[in-house]
DNA sequence: TCTGGGGTCCTAGGACCC
DNA sequence: TCTGGGGTCCTAGGACCC
């Protein structure tokens, strides 16, 4: 124990990531066990590309968020199972998972940082084997929900991300744990890995870091200076990245905060080009209503709506081309939350920036300069407690609702909607649809 | 009619994340 | 033929003010 501090001292306390192996792909081996060692991809929103696979279809060279009809002949040459997005299952799981985090350590240990990751606080157990503890949580949340996870520990967040992508990496040696607390463990690490996988290093970052300044490894990048990654990686963002590779932690855990968005859109590609404006003031009242409910939900008001469509444009020799957008933006004279007061700001939008003949792919819906509701001044007054339990509430629903097919509270949404989008492989929603429930034979 | 320097507020756009 | 959706943070630059 004495040399577990030592080699200790000159660290912070660890924090931890936890996340879930393929997760949407294990949701939907969890009801079709017969799948479990076989590969398995989901599709986005409209079958457009591929948004998680499991590593036997890794294996076969099917290329993650990678076009669907891509990867179409490896997939049907080697039978691998697909499937399109289930939000509602995979929003209903999730919460299961950070449930159990949450039971095992204490609601204000975990941070839900996405549908299939939190990060964890590990301040209670420094007197502890940080591995068996980690190892202790998988196997925990593996037996209440049927999730496997993998573990990164470290004493920042920029290294815990490090650690969980080596876990990853090589689950069988790892058994899914890494943990980074000690100057050599991490220096290890940070030379294994490429610069273009540290958490915060996009394509763009990747490639000037490898040609204009030699920088490969996490490990190069971490013997740069603040003030040299202030200048050149993005300002305060890069240089608190060095500081978290360097073991000091920039990135605090955040805490209980009830976090109001600041924007927010709904936006869809088409199922099929459309080119008449009726059908796309259908789309644009839908995704207006599904926007304004998300106000609602946190409370809100918006004073700025902005509307967008994105045209098709000819693809040119085989290479794929971006459509153009071509947005307005209205600010509105009162801020609100009423769906009706919002649709028709956005159906002049439509009828503005409309031109007759072109071939459109999607369309979107923006809602900024949110405020609080003045109307709903009373709930300022439900205690803290409960809105705790709404935020956890909003995760799912931000999920769940996002696929919802129900009948639509305003004619103007339309009720055929050829412009809808694709689900043709989506599994049942066996946990949250009675009529869909999975059945033991 | 001349015009500096510093501050704030806003928007657009770029980069990143899952 | 067919390439997701929803966010965040930061910076630069323009408009305006004293």
């Amino acid at each position: 124990m004495a040399i577990l501090k030592e080699i200790r001292k000159n660290l912070p306390y660890m924090k931890a990531i936890i996340d879930c192996n393929s997760f949407y792909c294990s949701c939907e081996r969890l009801f079709r066990p017969e799948l479990d060692d076989k590969p398995v991809v989901v599709l986005s929103n409209n079958d457009g590309c591929i948004v998680s696979r499991t590593d036997e279809a890794k294996l076969l060279g099917v290329a993650m968020a990678g076009p669907y009809f891509m990867a179409k002949p490896i997939i049907e040459k080697f039978g691998v199972s697909t499937f399109s997005s289930n939000y509602n299952l995979y929003g209903d799981l999730s919460w299961r998972v950070m449930e159990t985090l949450r039971v095992m350590l204490g609601e204000e240990n975990v941070e839900v940082y996405s549908v299939d990751e939190a990060f964890l606080d590990l301040k209670g157990f420094d007197n502890k084997n940080y591995f068996e503890v980690a190892l202790h949580i998988r196997e925990v949340v593996e037996l209440w929900t049927g999730i496997k996870v993998s573990i990164g520990v470290a004493p920042t967040k920029v290294l815990c991300k490090v650690a969980n992508h080596l876990a990853k990496k090589n689950k069988i040696a790892t058994q899914c744990v890494v943990v980074l607390d000690t100057k050599a463990t991490i220096n290890d690490a940070l030379q294994a890995t490429p610069v273009n996988e540290v958490w915060g290093v996009g394509r763009q970052y990747a490639e000037k870091l490898k040609e204009m300044n030699a920088v490969y490894t996490a490990y190069d990048l971490c013997k740069k200076s603040e003030a040299w990654a202030q200048k050149n990686l993005g300002g305060v963002i890069g240089a608190r990245l060095i500081k978290e590779l360097n073991g000091e932690p920039a990135n605090e855990m955040a805490k209980e905060q009830l976090t109001v968005k600041k924007m927010i859109a709904c936006t869809r590609m088409f199922g099929q080009t459309v080119n008449n404006i009726e059908d796309i003031k259908q789309a644009v009242a839908t995704y207006t209503s599904r926007a304004a409910e998300k106000l609602r939900r946190q409370k809100s008001a918006a004073t700025t709506l902005s509307v967008f469509v994105l045209t098709k444009e000819p693809t040119n020799a085989g290479h794929f081309r971006h459509g153009n957008t071509i947005s307005h933006y209205t600010v509105l004279p009162i801020a609100t939350c009423a769906t009706n007061e919002l649709i028709k700001p956005a159906l002049e939008i439509v009828d503005k920036i409309f031109v007759k003949g072109k071939r459109y792919k999607k369309a979107g819906v923006i809602l900024s300069g949110l405020v609080p509701d003045q109307t709903i001044q009373a709930n300022l007054f439900v205690p803290e407690k409960n809105n705790n339990k709404r935020k956890l509430m909003d995760m799912i629903d931000n999920v769940n609702f996002a696929m919802r097919n129900d009948i639509l509270k305003f004619a103007s949404s339309g009720t055929k909607r050829d412009w809808k989008m694709r689900v043709e492989m989506r599994s049942p929603r066996y946990t949250t649809r009675w009529n869909e429930m999975y059945v033991v034979k």
